[in-house]
DNA sequence: TCCTTTTTGGTTGTACGCAATTTAATTGTA
DNA sequence: TACAATTAAATTGCGTACAACCAAAAAGGA
């Protein structure tokens, strides 16, 4: 016990979160070739899976992604035939994201993934609710605090 | 209840796991500035500060990372003369990864960083002792199907 | 209406993160 | 001792991630 024990990487509660987050998304990467995605990709078209039809403000806010991520993102679904990408005729700022029908057809091939993490990540039901509570509660906390 | 209902945001462990992650480094990069460090570089260092002398291989294996991400990364933390690099006499295919007086000094002030973070994240001591043994849970589940 | 402010996306630059490949050094073995 | 197999780093290429900045469009007052 010293006066460094803080600084330890035992005592870090970030960087298991950090693995953790980095090594499911290892485990997607496998999974989501079939589907032509990444992860990121791949919950970008399940926000659009639920929405049809979006923006860009709106997709990051949903996702925490701003747009030096996302505008090349789109670019890269769009390049796929997975989403349009368009002018709004009402307000040109913003941009209208619509997915296709190769997009939405997509949504089948991907029913598969979520069972397959479950297997990988394979916490029991109770585990995963406990989990699920706290990652949103540190979240909130965290856009709490930014006023 | 619909049979999409697995593939919804809402309905994902992973993304909230994934957003936690991202938004606690986010929070990092303000209090790593004063350190002249990102926060990959500063989980480096809290490994070197541990352990003085290391190589690239040890710090692969504690911090997950492979040579792609620690060469260009122990590169930068050498000129800002934070660590030495230098081949093994003994093992020519070794690079061994020192710790310097400057780095070793940082140490203390990064002393602060660790409590800062914990007031943003704002947990009990009892959730933060159920998070950190659920994150390695799934760590640990993960590696182990690699066999 | 003119003009300031806000909003929305896009661009640029820096830093990961990892798969795949390459090179050099070492080890194991016939 | 040759030589194949293994190991450790480095390199390359692609895809995020985000801060900082920019431009165009819309909103909102005086």
């Amino acid at each position: 016990m010293n006066k460094y024990d803080s600084l330890t990487l035992k005592n870090q509660l970030c960087f298991p979160i950090y693995l953790c987050s980095k090594e499911i998304i290892r485990r997607y990467t496998p999974l989501l070739d079939d589907l032509d995605l990444t992860y990121t990709q791949y919950i970008t078209m399940m926000y659009l899976w639920e929405h049809n039809t979006s923006n860009v403000k709106d997709i990051s806010d949903a996702l925490f992604l701003d747009s030096g991520t996302l505008t090349p993102l789109l670019k890269k679904l769009e390049a796929k035939d997975y989403i349009t990408r368009t002018r709004s005729l009402k307000d040109e700022r913003n941009l209208d994201v619509t997915i296709t029908k190769k997009g939405l057809a997509l949504r089948d091939k991907a029913l598969s993934v979520p069972c397959e993490m479950g297997k990988c990540i394979n916490l029991s039901e109770e585990e995963v609710k406990t989990l699920y509570s706290l990652m949103y509660k540190i979240v909130g906390n965290l856009s709490k605090e930014e006023e």
